[in-house]
This record gives structure tokens, sequence and C-alpha cells, in this order.
RNA sequence: GGGCGAAUAGCUCAGUUGGUUAGAGCGCCUGCCUUACACGCAGGAUGUCGGGGGUUCGAGUCCCUCUUCGCCCACCA
């Protein structure tokens, strides 16, 4: 291996890719990512569970802000000392994953029925082999610190077992059962959702309002409203609220069912709203859930007139209802035609647009069908009892805390949870039925060829289960479970933090904390952390379908990981949306890409005058010999690692459960990044790095200090930066010239503020100079000094710290262009600056190069609008409400306020008289 | 229908239990290629804190109300 770069001849800008791939290739060969179970007893453990994408995903920006979120907490508590695993993985995703390979059967003109079952699943698998898995690469290539040594997959057989256990287990606790009922149907996708998986999507239909004859009097009838007249033909019943005036008389009568001519009984029914369309409404028992309940209560039948496909047609219990022009039409050609045969008899009496909305697949957008079937559910109720449980107790928390009512509110409600999917891609339910002995289903965690009973043939349950049934597990069954003493189960569970987006809540989020508290009896992990979403300039959710998505391998190729990074984690107020444009990505991610390249320019620049040689550690310099300069950073540097720790922390709750000032704490990524972006840019760069190059340019003692000074604060301040921001941290921090802790900046520990007592001079007159810089510079920009010109000033300081100041008036000469002497009593004559605080002064003489008119009219402008605010204010101390009811130290910082205010309003009266003069 | 959230500088957002003259980043204006950095440096401007009312010595912050936007939930035939 070659040497690094010399110093001097490092590029002025960061160059990424080679830093990135050199890095991360050295850091996953030593291990660092690599967690150690047997070490999890001897200090804190800090898990994360990544959010497995779909083993066919690709990374997009979502993942981008998920995956950087997740790996900013990994790497700070792996710096802090934790025994920290990121467990990253993926998820066989049954829909998404079958639907892929669907299209490409039917590419081929064929059908996954045409292939069969196993040669279908088989070709699946083979897909995910060799595409799959490819976003865990992505993840790589922004950074991801993840135990690749512990990657997971929900179809492993690792994970499978797990997932037949916990489908077991629940059965034998009597929360899985089979029910016959009407669900949630996609067509295309030819399976069931879950109440999650089909959500409503806003749309304008039209209400059909249809008028049904009696059948003993056609004169007379009821009319219906309906948003789906093609369901009429499965109809088997008109309801109406049983304390409706208008329709009593009708109730036990007889209606003729319109198209098909079948009989139809009026029913009495508290389901029915009479404020809704005609107060009267047709029941459909196999068509909708509600109706379902409705006929269940009046022992009515099933009829089923559309099948599996959406297409019409008499399917079940349906004899003689669908007439012979409607058979075999799409659900939706046959509303168009019922309606118009409808019309030409003169059964439609109105349509009205109608706003309602309507369930969708989540996964292909189709129009869901409500179909009944029979179907494997989780009877959700207890589990949600323990859900809710460990969010009241405080074991569980949501950042923010706003979702928390969201996640409470859905429990409180929680319906059971249909399981089944008619897919073939995913676990296989372990359920098998005898012919011999009945139907009786036999759950069994064994795959079983006999019935244990008559040692008959059995055959399995068709169905898999839903996705999410191994997702749900996951905390606990990628650490072995159900392997109760598995190394990584003991050391790692329960876990931390769980980093995901609010619209999995439901899906995913609270029913890890069902299971985890069900099988594990713990709550999976302590602390939610919900981020915002990437969204465009328009504020629409970035999609492939919108084409509005950013890709994050192109944003790694042109502005480099860290720039990335560090954008996403920069803009990230806590659960606050990430806006990025896709159409301008310099003005996305220059601000990530410009910090990289100032942080670049100022290691090439600090370590490049500490040179090489061996720097003497702070611990071994003696604090004489230490400037004000010195202490001023060293005390910023102290503040900044308080701001991160304060913004990032706590790590976990102190005790057994989060306390009520601990709980909302912490995670603020946002402020952690400003906190250490300032140190090293807006104080160390600009301030102590350019007031020590005049040090830095002799010999001896104090140039070693400064050089210790730099490499101390330049090394923490890129510590405090490497979570957001690794390769170009780790770059920079292996060429600082100090005894290394630990190979890796990745791996070293985190920087500790030192305590207060090691505090006792944090450098004030540092701070005064600033003042003092920052003054001349005015002076120089209200003037429109030249550059090239000097400035004379004087420092009045109070003559015990004469001496002090001697040693900074180099500062003010290269920083502000000015020579400054010290003096302990304040020159007479004009002058054109002078600064007040503490006893001390700045004084710029004029010296020809002010317009005193214009000085003496700026000053009077400074001075009457103090004035004005020192009246208001001496009028609110001489209120007597307010000094007696508003709190003693407000009162006293307000007096003290007026005194300050008075004493620079008399100086101001002062100056103005001597421009004068 | 129910619930939640948001409204502060041109943009994206901070503003902790009410208490200095309301802040940051980006953008904008002015001057600088000052041999680490123009992806930079220095200086500067910009706010009736959505409208109205109330509580208070004091309100961006608490209460009521209105307006606009967003999100979630629901058995929207």
């Amino acid at each position: 291996m070659t040497g690094p770069t010399p110093l001097d001849e490092l590029p002025a800008t960061f160059e990424p890719s080679a830093t990135e791939r050199t890095w991360y290739a050295r850091w996953t060969a030593d291990g660092v990512f690599t967690a150690d179970a047997a070490r999890a007893t001897e200090r804190h453990p800090f898990t994360i569970i990544v959010p497995p994408p779909n083993v066919t995903a690709v990374l997009h920006m979502g993942h981008g802000l998920n995956h950087s979120v997740q790996d900013v907490l990994v790497r700070w508590r792996r710096m802090a000392g934790d025994e920290t695993l990121w467990l990253p993985g993926t998820d066989h995703a049954g829909i998404a994953t079958q639907n892929v390979v669907e299209k490409q059967v039917a590419a081929e003109g064929k059908t996954r029925f045409d292939l069969g079952r196993e040669a279908f699943v088989a070709r699946t698998a083979q897909f995910v082999d060799t595409t799959g898995g490819e976003i865990l690469n992505q993840m790589k290539a922004i950074g991801a610190s993840a135990d690749w040594s512990r990657t997971a997959y929900t179809l492993t057989p690792e994970l499978s077992l797990a997932v037949r256990e916990a489908f077991v287990r629940l059965h034998e606790d009597g929360l899985v059962y089979r029910g016959h009922r009407v669900i949630h149907w996609c067509p295309r996708c030819g399976t069931s959702l879950s109440d999650e998986e089909a959500p409503f999507e806003e749309a304008t239909g039209a209400l059909y309002h249809l008028r049904y004859p009696l059948a003993d009097d056609p004169t007379r009838g009821i009319t219906v409203a309906t948003t789906r007249p093609e369901t009429m033909l499965g109809d088997v019943a008109v309801a109406v609220h049983p304390e409706d005036e208008r329709y009593r008389a009708f109730v036990g009568k007889e209606l003729l069912l319109p198209l098909n001519n079948v009989r139809i009984p009026v029913i009495a029914d508290p389901y029915t709203d009479p404020e809704f369309g005609s107060g009267a409404v047709k029941i459909t028992p196999a068509h909708d859930a509600n109706d379902f309940e409705v006929g269940k209560r009046h022992a009515l039948g099933a009829p089923v007139v559309v099948d599996a496909e959406g297409i019409v047609r008499e399917v079940l219990d349906a004899a003689g209802r669908v007439p012979a022009e409607l058979a075999g039409l799409d659900r939706f050609a046959a509303r168009e035609r019922v309606v118009a045969l409808l019309k030409a008899s003169g059964v439609l009496q109105k349509v009205q647009p109608h706003e309602h909305s309507v369930r969708h697949c989540y996964r292909c957008d189709t129009v869901v069908e409500p179909r009944l079937s029979d179907q494997w559910f989780v009877r959700m109720q207890p589990l949600a009892d323990k859900a809710l449980a460990a969010l009241r107790t405080g074991h569980l928390r949501l950042l923010p805390d706003r979702w928390e009512a969201v996640y409470v509110n859905w429990l409180e409600g929680i319906r059971d949870w249909n399981i089944s999917r008619q897919l073939w891609w995913g676990h296989r339910i372990p359920v098998w039925y005898c012919d011999t002995c009945g139907n009786t289903p036999i759950v069994s965690r064994e795959d079983l060829t006999t019935c244990p009973t008559c040692q008959g043939p059995v055959r399995q349950d068709e169905d898999v289960l839903d996705t999410w049934f191994s997702s749900w597990l996951f905390p606990f069954s990628t650490l072995g479970w159900p392997n109760e003493d598995a190394p990584d189960l003991k050391a790692f569970y329960p876990t931390d933090v769980l980093v995901t987006a609010p619209e999995i809540i439901f899906f995913w989020v609270a029913r890890m904390v069902m299971a985890g508290e069900w099988f594990m009896g713990k709550t999976p992990f302590h602390t939610v952390y919900l981020h915002g979403t990437v969204r465009d300039m328009e504020h629409r959710k970035m999609s492939k379908s919108l084409g509005n998505g950013i890709d994050p391998l192109d944003v790694v190729r042109d502005y480099g990981a860290d720039a990335l990074r560090w954008t996403v984690i920069a803009g990230l107020g806590l659960g606050v949306d990430v806006m990025l444009d896709p159409n301008d990505l310099e003005k996305s991610f220059a601000p990530g890409r410009n910090f990289c390249t100032k942080l670049w320019n100022i290691g090439r620049f600090l370590l490049s005058r500490v040179g090489e040689d061996a720097v003497t550690p702070l611990a071994h310099t003696h604090a004489a010999r230490l400037t004000a300069a010195d202490r001023w950073i060293l005390d910023r540097l102290d503040v900044a690692i308080s701001d991160c720790d304060a913004a990032l922390g706590p790590a976990r709750p102190e005790g057994d459960a989060w306390t009520a000032a601990e709980r909302p704490r912490g995670l603020r990524l946002a402020e952690y990044a400003e906190a250490a972006r300032r140190f090293m840019w807006n104080e160390l760069a600009d301030w102590y790095l350019e007031s020590v190059k005049p040090r830095l340019a002799q010999t001896g003692d104090d140039r070693e200090a400064a050089r210790t000074v730099l490499a101390h604060a330049f090394d923490a301040g890129l510590r405090l930066l490497h979570p957001i921001i690794p390769f170009i941290t780790e770059e920079l921090w292996q060429r600082v010239p100090l005894p290394r802790p630990s190979s890796y900046c990745a791996n070293a520990p985190w920087p500790l503020a030192r305590p207060d007592s090691a505090r006792h001079d944090n450098g004030d007159a540092f701070e005064f100079v600033r003042d003092a810089v920052t003054a001349l510079r005015q002076v120089r920009a209200d003037y429109n000094v030249p550059p090239g010109q000097f400035v004379e000033a004087t420092l009045v300081v109070p003559v015990a710290r004469a001496a002090e100041f001697e040693a900074l008036t180099t500062v003010l000469g290269s920083l502000a262009r000015a020579t400054a002497q010290v003096a302990t009593t304040a020159p007479g004559g004009a002058v054109a600056q002078t600064l007040l605080r503490d006893g001390f002064e700045l004084v710029v003489p004029l010296a020809g190069m002010v317009d005193l008119d214009k000085e003496r009219r700026r000053l009077q402008a400074e001075a009457d609008q103090l004035h004005a605010q020192l009246v208001a204010l001496d009028g609110r101390l001489s209120n007597e409400k307010f000094t007696s009811k508003a709190p003693a130290h407000v009162v006293e910082a307000e007096r003290a306020k007026a005194e300050e205010w008075r004493a620079r309003h008399a100086q101001l009266l002062e100056r103005i008289t001597r421009l004068g003069a």
C-alpha cells in the first residue's frame, strides 16, 4: 500500500469517489460494523433493525433519508462505546414480487397458472436470487454501517421457522381463526387484502337511484340509492330503518328485482341511515361487508354474482340471477350495461354526482372488490391491549409524539387481521386438511403428509401469509427466535430505536410492538423515530409514477455520499418533510457538497500548518502555555460537544421506562448537525484558525501550543461530524498527527466535554477581540476603506488586563487589517467607532477617512432609537404591576438592561458632541 | 362524519415552562479571485409571527373564533 498523499499535494476540492471506496472496504474488512454478542454483556448494546425494503426494490430518496438517519444513530452509538448492531435485511414482499414475475411471465404470453405453483415459485426464487437484494449494495454506496454478516431475508429457513412458530402459537393461544366473510379483494392481483392494504382514495362517482316495484303491486315501489348498480343482481333484500315512517307499510312485503325478476323482501334494520339517499338500501351480502352483516342478522342468502377476476356471472347460489346479456362482462362494463338497461326500463330514477372514497389495492391501485370467502384472521384485541400498555407505561415512545395519538386511535379501534393471501409467493399457511376425517384444519409446526388421526392423505392450505406476518417478527426473528437461547437474541433484544416513516405505523410499527410483547414479553424498541417524507418543490411525494424522483446513486456519483447525507440530515427537523428539487440537483445538494469542500480545505490548510510531526497531546500541555484564543476555542468545543449530545440524546431511558422529562428529548438531527458545523466552520475555521496563523509561522513553545490546540479541536470536530459525513471525516482524521486511540475515526471514542472544574477560564478576552474585529470590519465597510489600507485602532481595557490584550493586538491586524494598540484610558478627539462592553472600548480615530456629517447622522439615529426604547423600558420598570408581579430575576434583568442602555446612550451623545468639535 | 397537525423573512424551518431589540440555512444586495477554500471571505437588507377577539404588568408562545392548507381514521349504501 502506498502512503497517503502529501498534504501540500492534496487537491483543492474533496474527491469523494475514491475515498468512499477505500474506506468502506477497509471498515468492512476490519469488521468495524460487526457486532459481538459476547461483548454486549460488558457494555450497553445498541440495536437498530432496518425496515426491510422489498427484496426487488431499488434505492430511492426515501431509503436515502431513512438509511442516513439510521446510520447517523448507529455510528454515534458505536463511537459512544455501545456494542452496536445495525441489522440489515430484505422482505420477500409477497404481492409486489409476485406481480413483477407475473409481468415477466405475461410478456411470454403465459399466466402463473400455465406454469403451475411449483415452477412459478421456483422462477420467482431464482429471480430474487439473481436480481434481488441489490438495494443492500446500494446502501453500502451511501455509507451504511450495517452488520452484513447478519443480513436477513424473510424467506430464509430461519425466518420461515419463526413465521410458522408464530402462527402455530397464536393458534394455540386462540388468536388465529378461520372466518367466512366479505373481505377486500384485488381482482388484478387475485388475492385478499387486509384493511391496511386497501386504502381509501377520494373519487367522484355517481349515486344511482333505482326504483324496485312491489311484487304484488308494480304501481308502488321503493327507490334505493347505490354507487354500484351492477351488484343489484345479487340483492337479497331492501333495508329501511325500523323507525322510518315512510317505509313502515312496506316492511315484510316483497319487491321484484329488475332485470332478473327475483323476489326480495323489505326488511327493517337499524343499519340503514334514513338521511342518506332515499332512506332505503339494497342489501347485497356477497359484495359488501355491511350488507353481509345485515344478511346474517336476517338469515338471508348471499348469492355471488361477481367472480374472482371481477367478471359478472352466476358464481354461487345465484342461479337465474344474471341475464345472459350481462354474463361475462367485466364489473365496470357490466355497470354501464346495467345502467343502460335500467334507464330503458324506467327503473333508473336519477343519477347524482357523488363524492366518496373507494378502496384501492395498495400494490396495483385496482379498485378493490368486496368478496365473500374463507380467510385466516388474527384476533387482534388481546395483542392491541399489550401494545397500548407499552406506550402508556412509557416503555415505548414515538417521536414526534403527535403520532402517539394516531397509534392509540388505531389500536383502540383495532379490527381483526386477515392474514391469508391467495398468492404463491410467501410463507405457505401451516394448515392441512384431511378429507377423510372431514374438513377440520390441522395446524402444525411440522409439514404433514398424512393425517395424524386416520393416516389418510392430507392437503396443505393453498394460501400464503400476508407479507407483514413475517415483518412483524423482524426484531426477534432476525436474532434467532424461536430459539430463546440464541446469543444474538439474548444480547440484542429488545432493540433500541426504530427509524421509519409514519405511513407504516399500522402496517408494521404497531404490529411489531404487538408481536414483541406477545412472543417476547417485551416491547421490541423503546423509541420509534418517525421522519418526514421526501417531497419535490410542489410538495408532492417523490414517486416512480410521478417521475419526480431522485436517484440517490446519481447524487452519490455527482456530489458524493457525504453531500447526500449532509443535505438530508442537516435539513431534518424532527418529523419535518424534506424538500428536494428533482429538476435541480445542484440547488438541492450543493450545500452538502460545499460544506464538504469547506471542511476539506480547513483540513488541508490546518494539517499543512500543523505539519506531520507528532503533536503534544493537550493533556500534556501546561495550562499556562494556552493563550486566550486557545482557551476560547477549547471552551467552544466543550459547548459544541454538549450541544451535540443534547440534540442527539438520551440514547435510552435512564431507568426501566421513559420519564416524562426524558420522553420528548433527543434525535434532533438537524440541531446536532448545525452544532457540529458551527463549531468547525464558524468558530474553528473563521476565528481560531485565522487568529492563530501568526503563531504558526514562528517556532517555539507558543507554536507547539497552537499546534496542539488545532489538532485537538480539529480531531474532536471530525469525530462530532463523522456520523453524518463518515467518508471525508475518516479521510481527514487519518492525517491528524495525534496518537490514535483506534484504527478508524469510525470506531474512535465520541468526544467528551471537559468537566466544569477544568473550565475555569473560557477565554473571554478573545470573545472581546472578536467583537472588536467585527466592529472594525463594520467601520471598514461603512466608510469604504480600501482592502489594502490599514486602520488604526486603540483597545481601551482595564489596567489589570493590559498585558493580556497586548498579545491579542496581532489578531486585529490579521483579521481586520488594523494596527492596534492597547491603552487604559480612551484617547480624545473624534472617533468613528466605540464599542462598550464591561469596561472595554475600541476606539478608531477618524484620521480623515470619515464623512463627519454622515457619521453624525448615523449616531444621532442610533441614539434616538435607543432613547425611545429606553423610555419604553423605564415606563415598564416604573409600572408597579410589573415590578410586583413579574419574577424577581426578570425585573432584575430589565433593570440591568436599562442601566446598560442609559450608559450607551450617554456615550453616543458624547461622541456626537466630539464630532461637532 | 370524527380526529390530528400546520400557518413566523422570497424559500425550508427553529423559537423549550408566557419575560432582552423574534433567529438559522438557502436565496437576495454590496465589496473582495486577501497564496486553505469564489463550492469561498467580509458587510448588508428583509417579518403588522394567517385574520379577529380575549386573559395578563407582559402573548409568536395561553384561551375563543374565523380563514387557508395538509395528514389520518370511519360500517361515505
